[in-house]
DNA sequence: CACTCTCTGGATAGATCGATCCAATCACGA
DNA sequence: TCGTGATTGGATCGATCTATCCAGAGAGTG
């Protein structure tokens, strides 16, 4: 079927694409992956590597941001929601020996200052993970200005945790990232039953 | 002369290593940034590229920590002094027009699945930056587990502002980093004057 | 001056890169 | 059944990649 390998290719690159980086990714390799040739990769992304960077880094930033919503959404309260998020990550690098984990911060960095049009594709995967959790912590009764700094600083502490475990091999930065995760939130929800100044 | 040629060599590395990533960057690239020839280059690093960037690895890692801890140095007190780290990250990200970051995360992320010794090179980067950190808030009486919880936190939310920042350049995710890291850090110094339980 | 060791200039090999081409095949509607 | 557009098989091109080779320049020592 049609739609079949091109799902493949999109499939094939997210799996390199995190990993390698992109330029460390060649297309041949993703062809051998997703038993598929360059007609069919040229059919399907007529715009080469770059063009099927594009559909790889939006379909993966969004399948995550679905993984992590459906945990949050497992949780009875917010901080065992953002606790679930850092545990469940967490979970994911030590079962796949530290390969899997944000699965478009490596093409994001690679991008950033080679390739606007990729570095455009990461800039609004990172905006629409930035709506969704401050969507969430406005749920909760946070204020909207607070509820962004809050979801920036989740997003930055998850990445952060990431590039520190899977250079070094371990969940400590993960474990120590999501005890700050939890600290920040919570302060954040006792200010809101306390709406007076910070009480210190 | 002969060490300036290394040099020369090892700082064009690191220049575009942390922008393009390591197989982003060719060594043409490399030679011609440095005016340096292939000769020169497999003469001081037999190893070709890998070895060159095990050296950039090193070197930036480390000429990135003593310029954060003069930072550190020049600041009052613990707080003040995460504050600048945060406030020189974010100078730097839009004096460079969001090119200049981590010196190594770029590369990090690239070898961490793929190339065992330049991983392991990045996480003794990371390692000593760690230990560094943990020194400093051990200093400020905080105790020793927790001393090291604060800085793996601290550079966990660097690197990930570091990301966002450079893919939505915006440096709003550092000053967002900036606020949580102040918090979790006053918190732990507070903690430290009333050795009690969480004030919860 | 002669010798030696370090370092560089420049050409080139061999492999791999992304991309293109055209004919063949497939699914599917008229 | 025929035709039409979507899709694929497979060879191939030019560019670029990393790495190697060897001759020669330069500095320092006897």
């Amino acid at each position: 079927m049609a739609t079949d390998t091109r799902e493949r290719l999109v499939e094939a690159g997210s799996r390199l694409f995190q990993r390698q980086g992109l330029a460390g990714t060649g297309i041949k390799q993703i062809l051998s992956e997703a038993n598929a040739q360059f007609s069919s990769l040229y059919h399907h992304f007529p715009g080469g590597k770059d063009e099927l960077a594009v559909d790889v880094i939006r379909a993966s930033g969004l399948h995550y941001q679905q993984l992590v919503e459906t945990v949050w959404d497992a949780a009875p309260d917010v901080v065992t929601g953002v606790r679930a998020i850092f545990e469940g990550a967490a979970a994911v690098l030590e079962a796949t020996d530290y390969a899997d984990a944000c699965p478009i911060a490596t093409v994001a960095l690679e991008v950033a200052s080679t390739n606007e049009p990729l570095r455009v594709a990461t800039a609004e995967v990172f905006d629409a993970w930035t709506h969704a959790g401050t969507a969430r912590f406005v749920d909760s009764g946070v204020g909207a200005a607070e509820s962004r700094r809050l979801a920036l600083t989740v997003i930055a502490l998850l990445e952060g945790a990431f590039v520190l475990g899977r250079a070094t091999r371990s969940v400590e930065p993960m474990a120590s990232a999501a005890e700050a995760a939890v600290t920040v939130v919570r302060r954040a929800l006792d200010l809101v039953g306390s709406p007076a100044g910070s009480p210190q």
